[in-house]
DNA sequence: GCGCTAAGGACGGTTCATCAGACCTTTTAC
DNA sequence: GTAAAAGGTCTGATGAACCGTCCTTAGCGC
């Protein structure tokens, strides 16, 4: 058999061979350090917690929301209704849910929800990474959104640029609304994973985007990008969209780089 | 408390209340439907198991490459020997590795690999979704790299353009250099997420991928690509990067639109 | 008003993935 | 020939997740 010689490598642990190959290698030691980096599995309580908190938060469950009945939504989420009620009570004691019992009852998202947590420590750690996966999940849902949008749905998000219009006083009203929006974006791709990336992403940026202050003109100026970024889906201008999305997020990534330590 | 009347909408199986966030909430039924999809809990063992059988056949451990030894695996990845010996026993039994005893031994990157396998039923359900993503992360990727490559990373990329072009006649040798080439390009936005997320990307079209016809003339077309986006990245023109990659992308969906039940 | 029913709430037992650690076996380098 | 470095084996402990059953609450309909 073919046993490789020890190599000069092994700074990544991993000794790659020689000859033919090593032209196409590319020496890329950073990509081989990817897959060796430590392997994150997630319970399904935690994917349960995040999954549903996410939701939450980023308002796509509006205070007073019923969620399904814990037998149906067990079944939903295909996870035991005892792993589905250690979530629900997580949920329940950081305010976020309260149940109620009986005929009639159930589990209702809280009204007012509880005052969003400052982001963690190891959040502030990969703001960068973060920003990054953002970047490049919003950019391509505008690429595909402006392959894809319909009339009618662009019709309504438009509206939802309107309705921000209007909030440019409140942040946490327009907030909700510019998760709407990009959500929206997303849907317009038709495509589930591709909200799933945004919802997610978007959950991960809203702690970040709690540290920034946001005065009525960034927020005007913001919502011009969105009126760009729409106006470029709406004719099927990827490239553009492209553009006024990278800019409208380089926005947000600027700002940040002046808040927190660059890591 | 303020209880959710019920309302008619519990298609969803969520009932969301009425006034003033309906007009915000663009009666996303879609997203909300991702909220409660099936949570897929993935094991240590079945998250190994594909990284490092990803990593294989993507050709970023190429066949003859050693392992790190077992002890010093299982720490890196934050798990088990004993689940480590799991991924790795199961990889060996499928022919992607073999071990060898005593010192100076270890584990080793297959030479030959075996064969790949057609895609699973699963894949090919989805397909699309698959493509979508992929569209998004690469598409994001390539507006990265326009903003922060370096110019020696882009010779690196350029140089493996040229191999390319050497290439078109052997497809296995050509698509391992097109692999190099794309997590390349995520290499240079310098974002180990990226980095991750085009890997699996890669790995998730490789099946897909596998099924199309390449004559020399295709990949020679696809290669004129890579070097129009190349051209695109190192001018930081993001919004042509973005459009070159969408469109170097789109060739691979329009054949497999071709060959595959349209889901 | 009475009972039915739909909801949340609480156990108890089982299975299985994972961990941690010790130990065995093989082979080579010195 | 011995020590070191590797894979191979085993066992017990732990905890997550599952399944089923039963209890408690409270509204709805007759």
């Amino acid at each position: 058999m073919s046993a490789g010689r020890a190599s000069p490598a092994a700074a990544t642990g991993a000794e790659v061979p020689g000859p033919a190959q090593a032209i196409i290698s590319l020496e890329s030691a950073v990509s081989v350090e990817t897959v060796f980096a430590p392997v994150h599995s997630q319970t399904a309580f935690e994917e349960t917690v995040e999954r549903l908190g996410t939701a939450i938060k980023l308002g796509m469950l509006p205070p007073g929301t019923r969620l399904p009945a814990e037998r149906e939504l067990c079944s939903k989420l295909e996870i035991a209704r005892s792993t589905l009620r250690q979530a629900l009570l997580a949920l329940a004691q950081s305010g976020h849910l309260h149940a109620t019992r009986g005929r009639g009852g159930g589990t209702f998202v809280a009204d007012p929800q509880p005052p969003g947590e400052p982001p963690s420590p190891e959040v502030l750690a990969c703001w960068r990474d973060i920003c990054d996966e953002r970047m490049a999940v919003e950019v391509g849902v505008a690429v595909l959104a402006a392959e894809r949008a319909q009339e009618e749905v662009l019709d309504a998000l438009d509206a939802l640029v309107v309705v921000c219009d209007r909030l440019l006083e409140d942040f946490p009203a327009y907030r909700q609304a510019d998760v709407r929006l990009h959500i929206g974006l997303a849907e317009a791709t038709r495509s589930s994973r591709l909200v799933t990336a945004m919802t997610e992403t978007q959950g991960a940026m809203s702690g970040l985007i709690s540290l920034i202050a946001h005065p009525p003109e960034v927020l005007d100026s913001a919502n011009d990008q969105h009126r760009r970024l729409l106006a470029a889906v709406r004719r099927h201008d990827q490239a553009a969209a492209a553009r006024e999305m990278a800019e409208h997020l380089r926005g947000t990534e600027h700002v940040l780089a002046g808040l927190l330590p660059s890591a």
